[in-house]
DNA sequence: GTAGGGTTAG
């Protein structure tokens, strides 16, 4: 493929080329097909010249990918410089969609080279299809011009990318292209951080922690969002005292907990039973300085309630709702639970009456979301 | 749109 592409550029270089590629290709379309392209060119408003369109299909049609072929596209998209990333956009959709993958990622980079950066949604579609057909380096190509192009990339294209990952336990390219892409992102961690995530997302959690070890061992760009995601992949894998050895560790790297890490770890050790160690954090957070908010006091109430410390339930309910944070259904509903479970059968119908009649001045998703920022 | 719930077993 380097090989191909070295080609390419050579003949790139020699202009005199282009010519030897007008767009006469134009007589051997078929109507068949044509009829696809139109209604994106007109949806984006940039109708071009129906000569040319009549070239992309013709030029496709049925043919093999071959380096003439390619010169021929990239010949097409020269010879429309007022429309060329629109061009180029149909070239590398219409080959990733017919499975050439290869000949879609190299024209991509070609243009990229040129500063022509293509729709996003292209480079997505060489993501999936390099991940089908396990072709590492053209992943990490595409997903190294796509960030060069946009600064910012999609959750749709980070997971794209880790999934690329599932069916293979090699991970020393994907290690050295995570210190490559932090070199290029130095000194923000937000992409490494998606990255991560991503692979957790899709359920790689092992090389999720992979990653971040090695950002930690090779002192890459690590933030309070790195450690954030990390405790919440070992809290959902049930690893408490790795999310807890971790938690320890934020201090020695000079990171401050905030609301969320504690609600983290409180929410995962209440998954895994341990009521106290969530009591034992939550005294923490107060010495800390950080404020509880509707998240902390669900997993406490909840917490508390279940292992059949129901006054401390109540007495946390009370205490949240003192502080102005409005309860939400699932506090209700957990502890009018746990009351029952202990008997306690009036106090249960009395919050069920309370919770009913305030039931449209609960808490609603947009009262624990994140902030905006 | 970089991170922490949504009938989390009820």
């Amino acid at each position: 493929m380097l090989r191909s592409l070295a080609g390419l550029a050579v003949s790139l270089s020699q202009s005199r080329r282009y010519t030897v590629f007008p767009n006469q290709v134009c007589i051997k379309s078929n109507s068949v097909g044509f009829s696809w392209i139109w209604p994106f060119f007109t949806s984006i408003g940039h109708p071009p010249n129906s000569f040319q369109l009549f070239a992309t299909h013709a030029s496709l049609d049925g043919k093999e990918v071959t380096d003439d072929v390619l010169n021929e596209i990239l010949a097409n998209i020269e010879n429309a410089p007022r429309s060329s990333l629109e061009l180029g956009t149909v070239y590398v959709d219409k080959l990733c969609r017919a499975g050439s993958i290869s000949a879609a990622g190299q024209i991509l980079q070609i243009l990229h080279d040129k500063k022509i950066f293509l729709r996003p949604y292209v480079y997505n579609l060489l993501l999936v299809g390099a991940s089908e057909r396990n072709e590492i380096d053209l992943l990490f190509q595409v997903f190294k011009n796509l960030f060069i192009s946009y600064k910012q990339l999609s959750e749709t294209s980070y997971l794209h990318f880790a999934k690329a990952f599932v069916k293979t336990d090699d991970c020393v390219q994907l290690l050295r292209f995570v210190k490559d892409v932090s070199q290029l992102t130095f000194p923000s961690a937000s992409v490494l951080n998606r990255i991560i995530f991503a692979f957790a997302k899709s359920g790689q959690t092992d090389k999720a922690l992979l990653i971040f070890d090695h950002i930690r061992r090779e002192k890459l760009s690590l933030d309070l969002i790195t450690y954030n995601v990390v405790l919440d992949i070992l809290g959902r894998a049930g690893r408490a005292d790795d999310m807890l050895h971790e938690f320890e560790s934020m201090k020695e790297a000079g990171i401050i907990p905030d609301v969320i890490s504690y609600n983290t770890l409180i929410n995962s050790l209440r998954k895994v039973g341990k009521s106290e160690m969530c009591l034992a954090y939550f005294s923490q957070m107060g010495k800390n300085g950080i404020q509880p908010d509707l998240l902390t006091y669900s997993a406490l109430i909840e917490s508390t309630g279940r292992t059949g410390n129901i006054e401390e339930s109540l007495r946390l309910f009370r205490e949240m709702k003192l502080k102005g944070i409005r309860p939400s259904v699932y506090n209700y509903r957990s502890l009018i639970n746990n009351l029952k479970k202990v008997g306690k059968d009036e106090l249960a119908t009395t919050f069920l009456e309370e919770m009913n009649s305030s039931l449209t001045c609960l808490a609603g998703p947009k009262d624990f979301k994140r902030k905006s920022r």
